[in-house]
RNA sequence: GGGUCUGUAGCUCAGUUGGUUAGAGCGCCACGUUGACAUCGUGGAGGUCUCCAGUUCAAAUCUGGACAGACCCACCA
């Protein structure tokens, strides 16, 4: 240990002094690429969810980091070939709607700049974007490949999206449909069912009289587009009309409508008749294809009225509604109005505008049709079994928390065909070519003249949906199609696929997961990932969610700035479970720092003070102290192993902070002071390197900086600890056990002192009655007199008489006296220990009459029934001490 | 309308398959310069585990119901 080391150990750790350059120390190490690391107990990898390149890293994406990281750094010590595979998604919608914005200000917009001059800016602002969010993911310590970074719109990924795309269309399973769709007027695009929300409002309602109806709507600006009128079929209001055309009054002049009797429609609402409009409602579309009524559009991709509306026509859908309702007025063809209706507007999730639904040519994946690709079975039915059973020899894929495979269920079961066109520019354009009446569809341009290729590009979600295999080829090339199935030729994805985990918020399951599971099942016949752990969203200190119109975003980086990654990352795991939401305040970042400062002094204690020594330590020299704390880090180790493999990832950092503070710092090294032990350099030295292993996962920049101080390897490569060195040690330790009463005594001691008032500088006497024990006690007599006991005569024997004018304790079966004669306030004392009596006499009447109980002592097992005797048997004997000291004080 | 989750100390939450006189962190109160740490230490107060009923020898834990809150899905024209 040079000088010069242990100058660098501040008073206080200072995470900005040392974390960039720990990390870079890291990466150069090349330990962080999987080609580097030995696959001794098997391979282990994790896809990062991709961050958007929309803008930068938040609280959750620190979270889900520090998720990940945590297990892949545990999973690298404990001797798999990790590959932690980063990074970022090209968000079509998002990211094209956000350089919409930026050029505005500059007075232009898309069309105006042409799509491939749009385009060049996108991808300038994409570029922009990665890089801060590269350094983002670096700052909050990912040990991620950086060498195999991926993106959702780079080529490979496009090699493995046309592939697959073209495989879907020659199985069927990709169709070209007009359909109503949702469409949002601003985006000028389709969005998927569930890319669209759901806002409350109140508006109005309007009853119109219709023909020989009247009946209730909420937008009658779609009566120009209305071509039927439907009823329930078992309603008897109507029944006669059913079949029957009907001529209805409008205000372009009359029209006919056809009554139709359809399930779908509430008899309880309104008077039981709605028009149907089959281009503007997918609900009525799908009423009009089963009765075979005509579409007929009227509202185009701008929200606005079309040609064919007279003088309606250009007008908004509510500018329409206005006039429409006016001139029914006047025309009297509006029985009333319900001012205060409540319903639900369906919004655009990017822009919230309000979505318009009308028909349109898309590209949909049938999710029903049955394929040979996929044994016989659907998608739907797929990925159900995928999830419920397992599909394709494999496992099925385990949810954590399991709750959300029934969220996960029901979606799948309701799930319609997916709209995967969008007719926006940022994107992966669809691999389909037109020429005349002839379409083409492949991975790269047909060959020839005047093809010209499909406008739209694809859902965002279709090329994430490739993730965990697209990502695992490393160029083009090794992607291909062969005998009808996709082919992705190599090492990574021979070694690593199916992934370990997949990490990601619940709050995407449907978009992602689901998704991933269509595409992976489909494309490879495999399945993506075998577990799916899912964490929950991160809330401000009043649980409501961060946004930068609310003021209430804590920014991971400002707290990196003043408090370090480590503590940062603390924050994000302790006190959240999976799939459940978390409350952060700065407040508890800045208790996670102290805790992290905390084993920083501990590690300057033992490096600077103490003293390392690595060499073997003698079984025979250990003192009943030292072996109390390696029986539990023994048990530390053993637990910490099963909470990271059974992710509860929470539990493993309380458990190391109790260890650490309580165990370790407050009992063992304050021990150390005045345990003479030879064995306490080799034994703080041993504890110190395997505690800074099992806390480098959760804390790895200050872990490997203290490691650094008196280790020439990596912490990051280090192997992870093992309990069975400890167990190998020691062997069965009855001391270990014993130990524990030493600490009940000192406690015991300090409570009382502290009852008492004795004045902190007052020296005191203690007598001890050890029975049994008197011999071991005896041996720990120098602890118990200077832990801060204030002792200045000990005596412990055998036994003796009960102490006049004394505070009286127990441990077990040893008992204390502390005779502070004047000191004790007699009052005060008489009345602890009346207290003492009443909750003591209680709790055994409540043990004696379970006792008593022949059902309990029928049914209980043995143990239970005996660990009841015991706790019966030490009442009574405290009763009884009690007893004698209060009749002595009277 | 269908579904999921949550309700434990002032606050944030643990409590694995029913058997602990119900735990931690923060906060609070009292005290403290004892070989690293005031970003610290010692001690303490504080809970009828939301309510009701049931199953059981035994319920914070299982079942049913009520109340309160959060969220998801569907969507009514």
């Amino acid at each position: 240990m040079s000088k010069e080391n242990i100058e660098k150990l501040a008073k206080a750790y200072i995470p900005k002094a040392y974390e960039d350059a720990v990390y870079k120390k890291w990466e150069h190490s090349g330990a962080f690429n999987s080609d580097n690391l030995e696959s001794r107990k098997g391979d282990y990898c994790i896809v990062m969810p991709p961050p958007n390149v929309t803008g930068t890293l938040h609280m959750g994406h620190a979270g889900m980091l520090a998720y990940e990281d945590i297990m892949i750094r545990f999973h690298r010590m404990d001797g798999f070939r990790t590959l932690w595979l980063p990074g970022t998604d090209h968000a079509a919608i998002a990211t094209q709607t956000k350089v919409e914005k930026i050029i505005k200000e500059d007075g232009l917009t898309r069309h105006s700049l042409g799509r491939e001059e749009f385009l060049k800016k996108v991808d300038e602002f994409a570029q922009k974007s990665h890089d801060t969010i590269e350094n983002q993911i670096k700052k909050i310590g990912s040990s991620c490949d950086w060498s195999r970074e991926a993106f959702t719109l780079d080529k490979t990924r496009n090699k493995a999206v046309n592939s697959v795309f073209k495989l879907m269309y020659e199985d069927g399973l990709v169709y070209r449909g007009e359909r109503v769709v949702n469409w949002c007027p601003r985006c000028h695009s389709t969005l998927a069912d569930d890319e669209v929300e759901y806002e409350e409002v109140t508006g109005k309602l309007y009853w119109l009289k219709y023909g020989p109806f009247v009946l209730a709507t909420a937008r009658p600006e779609t009566k120009l587009g209305d071509t039927a009128v439907a009823v329930h079929p078992s309603d008897k209001r109507y029944k006669e009309m059913v079949g029957k055309d009907y001529e209805i009054q409008g205000v372009l002049g009359k029209f006919m409508v056809k009554v139709i009797a359809d399930r779908s429609v509430d008899m309880e609402f309104g008077s039981g008749v709605v028009k149907v409009t089959p281009a503007h409602s997918l609900i009525d579309s799908e009423m009009a294809t089963r009765h075979g009524i005509p579409t007929k559009k009227i509202i185009n991709e701008d929200g606005k009225m079309m040609d064919n509306c007279g003088k309606y026509a250009g007008m908004t859908t509510l500018e329409a509604r206005e006039a429409i309702v006016e001139d029914m007025q006047e025309m009297g063809l509006i029985d009333h109005i319900e001012e205060d209706y409540k319903h639900k507007l369906s919004l655009c999730y990017r822009c919230d505008t309000v979505i318009e639904p009308l028909p349109s040519l898309q590209w949909f994946i049938d999710v029903n049709k049955k394929t040979d690709k996929l044994l016989g079975k659907s998608i739907k039915e797929t990925c159900v079994d995928a999830v419920k059973k397992g599909v394709f020899k494999k496992e099925k894929i385990n949810i954590i928390p399991s709750r959300f495979e029934k969220n996960y269920f029901h979606w799948m079961d309701n799930l319609r065909d997916w709209c995967v066109s969008r007719q926006i520019w940022y994107g992966h354009r669809v691999p389909v070519w037109y020429k005349d009446e002839e379409i083409f569809v492949g991975v790269e341009a047909p060959k020839g003249e005047g093809w010209v290729q499909d406008e739209d590009t694809l859902d965002t979600w279709f090329s994430s949906g490739m993730w965990t295999f697209s990502t695992l080829a490393n160029k083009p090339e090794q992607i291909s199609i062969k005998d009808g199935k996709l082919y992705i030729d190599s090492e990574d994805f021979r070694n690593f696929h199916p992934t370990a985990v997949l990490e990601t918020g619940y709050d995407i399951l449907f978009f992602w997961v689901a998704r991933m599971i269509i595409m992976t099942t489909y494309a490879i016949n495999d399945i993506p990932f075998k577990n799916v752990y899912l964490h929950g969203l991160v809330l401000d200190e009043k649980g409501k969610k961060m946004s930068k119109s609310k003021g209430n975003v804590i920014d991971p980086l400002d707290m990196i700035d003043k408090y370090g990654t480590d503590a940062t990352r603390l924050s994000l795991i302790i006190g959240s479970t999976p799939g459940n939401d978390m409350k952060l305040s700065e407040e508890k970042i800045e208790g996670l720092r102290n805790m992290v400062n905390k084993l920083w002094n501990i590690s300057r204690y033992i490096i600077q003070t103490i003293g390392i020594d690595k060499s073997e330590i003698k079984k025979e020299n250990l003192t009943a102290a030292d072996q109390a704390i390696i029986v539990k880090v023994q048990d530390l180790i053993d637990e910490i192993k099963k909470d990271l493999e059974g992710y509860r990832f929470s539990k493993a950092a309380e458990y190391l902070r109790e260890f650490s503070r309580n165990d370790f710092a407050d009992w063992y090294l304050e021990i150390t002071k005045y345990d003479h032990s030879t064995e306490k350099k080799k034994v703080l030295t041993l504890i110190l390197s395997d505690l800074l292993k099992l806390w480098h996962p959760f804390a790895p920049f200050i872990t490997e900086t203290i490691w650094s101080n008196f280790n020439d390897s990596l912490l990051l490569t280090e192997k992870w600890p093992s309990s069975k060195k400890y167990r190998e040690l020691l062997g069965h330790s009855k001391e270990a056990s014993l130990f524990g009463e030493i600490i009940e005594i000192i406690k015991g001691i300090r409570n009382v002192r502290a009852a008492h008032k004795v004045a902190p500088d007052k020296k005191i006497e203690v007598v001890i009655y050890a029975g049994e024990q008197t011999e071991f006690i005896r041996s720990q007599e120098h602890l118990i007199k200077k832990l801060k006991t204030g002792i200045e005569k000990l005596t412990i024997t055998e036994k003796g008489e009960c102490l006049k004018n004394a505070v009286p304790l127990t441990v077990g079966e040893i008992e204390i006296y502390l005779p502070l004669g004047s000191l004790i306030d007699s009052k005060k004392e008489k009345l602890r220990l009346e207290n003492e009596l009443e909750q003591a006499e209680e709790y055994l009447a409540s043990i004696e009459r379970k006792l008593k109980n022949q059902a309990f002592t029928k049914n209980a097992p043995a143990e239970v029934i005996a660990r009841e005797e015991k706790k019966a048997a030490s009442t009574k004997s405290k009763l009884s001490k009690t007893k004698a000291l209060l009749q002595q004080l009277s």
